[in-house]
DNA sequence: GCTTGACGACTACGTTCGTAATCGATAACT
DNA sequence: AGTTATCGATTACGAACGTAGTCGTCAAGC
């Protein structure tokens, strides 16, 4: 699975999100959070098309983008990534980082416990 | 705090194990895992000095690197970026996805319960 | 003293990334 | 039919990265 770096994630997260779409859809949902001209956001999406991450099919004269490759995949491959760098492929580590960082809410860690609980029946 | 790029992580790694340390040093230990020449790890010092990642004190006509950031630090932001990327900055998702995905052994699993107790307190 | 070897500094160069302009083709408008 | 707007493709270009060679300096050995 090819590595998808920063800018290209924030193409997919929108396709993730609803597809397929057209260029034009894409560069307007992306404007507001990052002030990209609609060509950086074709040449993302050529780029993306070109490692495979996304399809297009043709509409008239133009592309209609959908993800080729499924957001769960891609996060599994990047936390995966993380965690073997980090600490050492162990994720026990990386929560009890979280936490000591303050980085998990009240909140978080009810739910937590709630998952966890599941996980070990 | 800079961002340390993954090559430049493995130098972190090793002066985070022990320091301090000459160049010499450290691109022998590199050497098994990386192959790397002692021009590529100089290279790789020098980035890290001048961006404030490492401090040097001058041993006869020779540096002594240590680091100058904390580990414990540097994981805080890497998870950080992680999680808000791909998690929109909630940590249970991450754990979930971990467990899903079956990165989670019986043991991890054992261990995250008695921590997230412990947290729970 | 002169050479040799090791050190850090500087330079190099291909690749990826972020950001964008330009171009050739074609569809729409007048 | 001729102009204009739009589409994807191509090209651009600086910064960061990965990898490494070269250079000036100085210490150690002969």
């Amino acid at each position: 699975m090819e590595r998808i770096p920063e800018a290209e994630w924030q193409v997919m997260e929108i396709l993730w999100a609803e597809s397929p779409m057209g260029a034009q859809d894409v560069a307007e949902r992306l404007a507001p959070g990052t002030g990209w001209s609609l060509a950086t956001v074709k040449t993302l999406l050529g780029r993306l098309l070109a490692k495979g991450a996304l399809a297009h099919e043709e509409e008239g004269r133009r592309y209609l983008y959908r993800p080729a490759v499924a957001r769960e995949a891609c996060v599994a491959g990047e936390s995966r990534r993380l965690v073997d760098r980090l600490f050492g492929g162990r994720a026990t580590p990386l929560v009890a980082h979280l936490a000591e960082s303050g980085q998990l809410s009240e909140a978080d860690i009810a739910e937590l416990s709630k998952l966890v609980k599941e996980l070990g029946k």
